[in-house]
DNA sequence: GTGGTCTAGACCACG
DNA sequence: GTGGTCTAGACCACC
């Protein structure tokens, strides 16, 4: 499990640890099914009280993305919600001008935008589970 | 003043703000001596608590990335540091990283994923630059 | 604000208080937009502890009951997610059925359970706020 | 045996069997002198834990509804407390309230409750006796 | 003042 | 051993 957490951000621990464990489930770098590590553990290696991370398995369980067998542990669900297409859409659509707004400031060529985000997303997704 | 603020993300408001402003700073959509909105129209505008772009400014004034003169307005100082290519691919990084932890929820494939992605991107590049 | 909380029941805390937070809202006796003590307050009066209440109104504004502003104060939702009339029907019908097949043990006629129950359900729709 | 638990209510699944246990016995869906179902048995049938059906028989059985033979089985007790006409009322109040904060998160108006209740328990009434 | 997060430690429910 | 609840108190974000 590798996690990397940025306490002085001003971003609440709880919202960093449910937003890498959403992402490295996207990634699919925790297959479904699979055990997290006990909310114990994973609080321990982070150096974060238990009850943080508690909170943020409790969140994504309830988001649908985790499944908690109590005495037992904690797992990636199996299946998950679907949403709309359309909708999808318009997220990524978001995002990328966003980024796009902000690259173009930069004097970033369009050519270098596509090279660059390309590599990001394959890295990202390819990112080994470190333990 | 393009500003985009998720209230139920978790992450405080103030923190959002400066994040954004640092960012539109750097790339340059407000370009260096030009006056920021009075934080009271800021903050109505954001649906925010005036406070909370006042400290928000504060913030970015220690930094050295604003120049606040009282009585007259907020400006952004002349001397503004430019962003190296190190800090774009780590930008590129964060959303990136970001917009594959959204979709998460969503159960898009990483396949997937990179298609949305390029696809928008392309789409998005072809569109004449509006400003 | 009425509640009547069974510490030695064995249902958590947390449990019973969602339950009758729902239950008052459900049965308007708390009216949409209107605003609920402070969550700091509704624990001194239920001898409770702070973060029980937290959590409670917390997993009501996630199911959309409650609407949450921050610094500001706790709200029931103007408006709320509908359900399909097929499934409200069906969650009815099993309530029932099993409501029925218990008296039925008990010797209750069929007469008296439908007095009996037109009774409760009025009475619990109707009871007024008590402070 | 019918039994119906709820994992993700909150409620312990102990306190939800003996509960239903002692709710069956009362109302005689279980008849005094008959035997229960092996620990083991029912336990499979509930998808819980044998440690947990085990306790919640030592519980009944301590309260005198249940009589452990070792060896041979468990019996419900020949002498059963009868239900009183006050705890038929308060278990005909305690359901329906559970069943109005049911209703809660999907907004049934106090009107339609009425109305959708009569209705059901006019045809579950209407219905002929199955057993 | 009101909501929100983090820490810390005890104790219970479940397997 | 693993998940879950409760308590308690400090501190931060926002109005």
């Amino acid at each position: 499990m590798y996690f990397q957490l940025e306490p002085n951000s001003g971003v609440p621990l709880g919202v960093q640890i449910t937003r890498q464990l959403r992402l490295a489930i996207a990634a699919g770098r925790i297959t479904p099914g699979a055990a997290l590590p006990a909310a114990r553990d994973l609080a321990a290696e982070l150096h974060v009280n238990f009850h943080t991370v508690r909170k943020a398995y409790g969140e994504l369980e309830q988001e649908g993305l985790l499944c908690v067998k109590r005495g037992v542990g904690t797992y990636v669900a199996d299946q998950v919600p679907q949403m709309e297409a359309h909708d999808v859409r318009a997220l990524v659509r978001q995002h990328v001008e966003r980024l796009v707004a902000d690259l173009a400031g930069l004097h970033v060529s369009p050519r270098d935008m596509l090279r660059l985000l390309t590599e990001e997303l394959t890295q990202c997704l390819a990112r080994p589970e470190e333990e």
